[in-house]
DNA sequence: AAGTTGGAAGTTTTT
DNA sequence: CTTCCAACTT
């Protein structure tokens, strides 16, 4: 062992050895984020294997598929092939109850529903009994039952406060719920961890025989488990008390979830003897970017004190950046990984962007399509939800469990089989009434009266069907799936019609049975119908991220956790999105959504861009944003900052409101103003790079009125990105050298830029605005008509001789201007059409910087 | 029974 | 903007 043992050493921190050398009692790593903690875990381990621990005693729990697959690689690159087994909680208390179930009242055979069928199951339960919400939705109520179970309270013993409504209505239904539940021998996500915390609980021979199978046992993102997670830990390691977590408190991003980071800050106190290791050199990220993640995690007070610390070189600086628009934002960051891509200093895989919520990927999705850049969205569940596999996977659950009703209704009439409503509710209400499933119902259909001639000959056909596809239970699962689309045809109605979207559709059944295939190939006899449908079930999001992919990753932040790239972007730093609305209530909340933002940026290793937009489009309207409070506790002075900023004296007063012209964001006040707006202060706006004044990255007159209250003028938002000028492109990550020689020199204008981008070009000419006339004429290219959307400019921001743009007739020159004050009007001569008249108060024309 | 249409509502993060 | 649901038509 010795010369494996040094061997294995010799590559790792004395912090980390003493880590690995740890292998009996209770040991807290606490990993700050890039200091090597999946190779602490898998060299410890791999100690633990060749210090004579059987592998089949260690139990390593992760909380997603691609850790707990990595860590199987890693350990495997050791050690070879050992035997350890290597799991997501969730898989691992499945695969629990599927021998232990019957302690809780469940078959081996039990399905784990997912959140759509939850909450199915949950509406069932709501109509069934008529319950009445008042104004409170199944979600809000599957919400609190989630919370609830992940504090291991049991329908029996919730206590309902005082005052609290949804208490009451939860009181009653959760119990209801349960009793569907079980009936169906179903679970839901939660179910997987209260059943087997209360299997432990109640059985102590159970818990005993479990806690002496994993004697050691390695637990991953300790931050993020519940207190459901935690007791089952507690009870696996009450004899043998080797239990390593590992975790960073400021990573602990799943309070929303039942996540209680008190596990981790705690763990000194369950276990007084633990051995506490403190891994906080990283090797991941340049000094500057570690330095922008520590000085904003600084700002939080639930943390254990923590300073990281790297030896790497300090490498350019992280990049603030605010665009003019989403569009812009989304343009900027595709032209500029195309450029790196195409000039070979970067490969597509080196490069992600990452966002808050899903929904801001599909403007990232546009303008990487339209650039040609290959990219993948990491959404694991994309494939699963979709309406033809969700059907299939139902026939699959109702063969591998015959009880589960939501299955059962979902695919009764898919394809369809001229069974409607009436028919189903017919079928629940026997079920109902003599306490049996659905299928079993239907199977009885003879003897349910409310039911004759063709409906209850297509139930009897449906229900003969499925119990021959029910003989085909123990078969492979690719053969199961084959039979399906024989007997149900489900598969040829797709290819029958010549929609396009069908064809796509039976693609994707397609590619489910190649993937069934595979499964059958790899799993051999430990797989099985069960064990392929928990799969399908607990996949998590980032499952599905496939690192050797040459491409673009795009991902929430929350997905990105434990990852790392070359090159980060993050966007959207706006008030309401990073913090989010719904998580702005308290200071834990805001806490939580800081550690967030500490997350995404410690996932970067070299060059890091920050950027928020000026507007952005929600619902289909575009609204103006306020920065995130976050971006105020950035070390700025350290960073490249190109921020819009407010200069009152560009127009010789203060017409804005008085603020803070020190502050970059008290340009906030301004969102406040219905008459100018932050457009006006955005108008006048200069950059500060680097706390310098005006660069002219912002163009004067790309100032956009609007309304916070929209309707109420009765004119709608704003429907079309502000654009940028020709001329303003914006610094972007790659682009630092750029960005900075304009803050040396303070000039005004960035010629380099504006010469690549003449006026007119399709980057350059995008409509400032449009009316609504325009937008129902599909008019969105600029062409002229009759009403000029009304634009407000500070009047002092043009001059005769001076170059302007507009949306519609393109690129003139101000012959005069006559009647000055709000009536101030400007002859324009446009290259293309001739002169025209504008009262400058109202109309899209901006300057063209020169 | 099935398909179509209209309106309303909801939109965080995910095992 | 999207999705879901209810009411309507065929």
């Amino acid at each position: 062992m010795g010369i494996i043992e040094s061997r294995m050493f010799e590559s790792l921190t004395e912090a980390q050895i003493s880590a690995v050398k740890t292998v009996d009692g209770p040991l807290l790593i606490l990993a700050g984020p890039g200091s090597g903690k999946t190779r602490v875990v898998t060299h410890r381990t791999a100690f633990m294997i060749q210090s004579g621990v059987p592998a089949r005693r260690i139990l390593t729990l992760t909380f997603t598929n691609k850790a707990a697959d990595e860590m199987q690689t890693r350990l495997k690159d050791l050690v070879g092939e050992s035997g350890v087994w290597t799991s997501t909680f969730h898989k691992f208390c499945s695969r629990t109850l599927r021998a232990y179930g019957d302690h809780v009242g469940l078959e081996e055979n039990f399905t784990i529903y997912d959140a759509a069928d939850s909450q199915k199951a949950l509406k069932q339960t709501i109509e069934e009994h008529r319950f009445e919400l008042f104004k409170y939705s199944p979600n809000q109520i599957l919400n609190k039952i989630s919370e609830l179970k992940n504090q291991l309270v049991n329908a029996d013993e919730f206590q309902t406060r005082p005052g609290a409504p949804l208490d009451a209505i939860v009181q009653r239904i959760y119990p209801l719920y349960q009793k569907r539940l079980l009936q169906s021998n179903a679970v839901d996500f939660d179910d997987l961890l209260l059943h087997v915390a209360k299997l432990l609980i109640d059985n102590p021979e159970v818990r005993q025989e479990l806690d002496a199978r994993y004697q050691y046992i390695s637990v991953d993102e300790y931050q993020d488990t519940n207190y459901a997670q935690y007791v089952i830990l507690k009870m696996l390691s009450m004899d043998y008390r080797n239990l390593a977590v590992t975790g960073d408190p400021d990573q602990s991003i799943y309070g929303w979830r039942g996540a209680n980071i008190r596990n981790i800050l705690d763990f000194e106190k369950d276990f007084p003897e633990t051995t506490v290791v403190r891994l906080e050199q990283n090797y991941r990220s340049t000094p500057n970017i570690l330095e922008v993640a520590d000085h904003l995690i600084e700002y939080n007070t639930q943390r254990k004190e923590k300073h990281l610390f790297t030896d790497r070189k300090e490498g350019i600086p992280v990049k603030l950046v605010a665009f003019p628009s989403q569009n812009d934002e989304v343009n900027v960051i595709a032209e500029s990984i195309h450029r790196q891509i195409t000039n070979g200093s970067r490969n597509a895989r080196d490069i992600a962007i990452f966002y808050r919520t899903n929904s801001l990927s599909r403007n990232l999705e546009h303008s990487l399509r339209t650039l040609g850049i290959p990219y993948q969205i990491v959404k694991g569940h994309e494939f699963y939800q979709r309406r033809e596999v969700k059907d299939i996977l139902a026939y699959l659950h109702l063969i591998n469990n015959p009880r589960n009703d939501v299955a059962f209704e979902r695919i009764i009439n898919v394809p369809s089989r001229k069974i409607g409503k009436v028919t189903i509710d017919r079928i629940k209400a026997y079920a109902h009434q003599f306490g049996v499933c659905l299928l079993e119902a239907a199977l009885n259909c003879e003897k349910i009266a409310t039911l004759k001639g063709n409906a209850k000959k297509n139930i009897k056909k449906f229900a003969e069907m499925m119990m021959r596809l029910r003989e085909t239970a123990t078969e492979l699962v690719s053969t199961i799936i084959t039979k399906i689309y024989l007997e149900t045809g489900y598969r040829d109605v797709l290819l029958s019609t010549e929609n396009q979207e069908d064809a796509e559709r039976a693609a994707n059944l397609d590619e489910l049975l190649n993937a069934a295939h595979e499964f059958d190939l790899e799993y051999g006899e430990l797989g099985g119908l069960d064990i392929y449908l928990d799969q399908a079930s607990l996949v998590s999001d980032v499952d599905a991220w496939d690192q050797d992919d040459d491409k673009v990753t795009l991902m929430t932040l929350h997905a990105a956790k434990g990852l790392e790239f070359p090159v980060v972007y993050i966007v959207a730093l706006e008030d309401g999105i990073l913090p989010h609305s719904r998580s702005m209530e308290t200071d834990s909340e805001i806490e939580e959504e800081r550690r967030l933002f500490f997350v995404g940026i410690t996932r970067a290793m070299e060059e890091l861009q920050i950027s928020r937009s000026l507007y952005r489009s929600q619902k289909g309207r575009l609204w103006p944003t306020i920065p995130s409070t976050f971006l105020m506790e950035l070390p700025r002075e350290k960073m490249e900052v190109h921020e819009p900023r407010r200069a009152g004296s560009e127009f010789g007063d203060d017409a804005f409101g008085t603020m803070d012209s020190d502050d970059d964001y008290s340009q906030q006040d301004h969102y406040q103003d219905p008459v100018f707006g932050d457009a006006a202060a955005d108008d006048s706006a200069t950059t500060n790079v680097d706390e310098t004044e005006f660069t002219g990255q912002f163009p004067k007159g790309d100032g956009i009125p609007f309304e916070i209250f929209g309707e109420q003028t009765g004119r709608p938002p704003i429907e079309s990105e502000p654009a940028v000028a020709s001329g303003d492109r914006l610094p972007d990550l790659e682009d630092a050298s750029a960005g900075l020689s304009l803050d040396s020199t303070g000039e005004e204008t960035d010629s380099k830029s504006s010469a690549e981008t003449t006026p007119g070009s399709p980057s350059s000419s995008a409509p400032l605005i449009q009316t609504a006339a325009e937008m129902l004429e599909g008019n969105h290219d600029g062409e002229a008509v009759d009403q000029e959307p009304p634009i407000q400019l500070p009047p002092s921001a043009f001059s005769p001789n001076m170059l302007v743009s507009h949306p519609s007739y393109g690129v003139g020159r101000i012959l005069s201007i006559s009647a000055a004050g709000s009536k101030e009007t400007a002859t324009v001569d446009f290259v293309a059409i001739g002169q025209k008249k504008f009262v400058l108060a109202f109309c899209p024309l901006r300057p063209i910087v020169e």
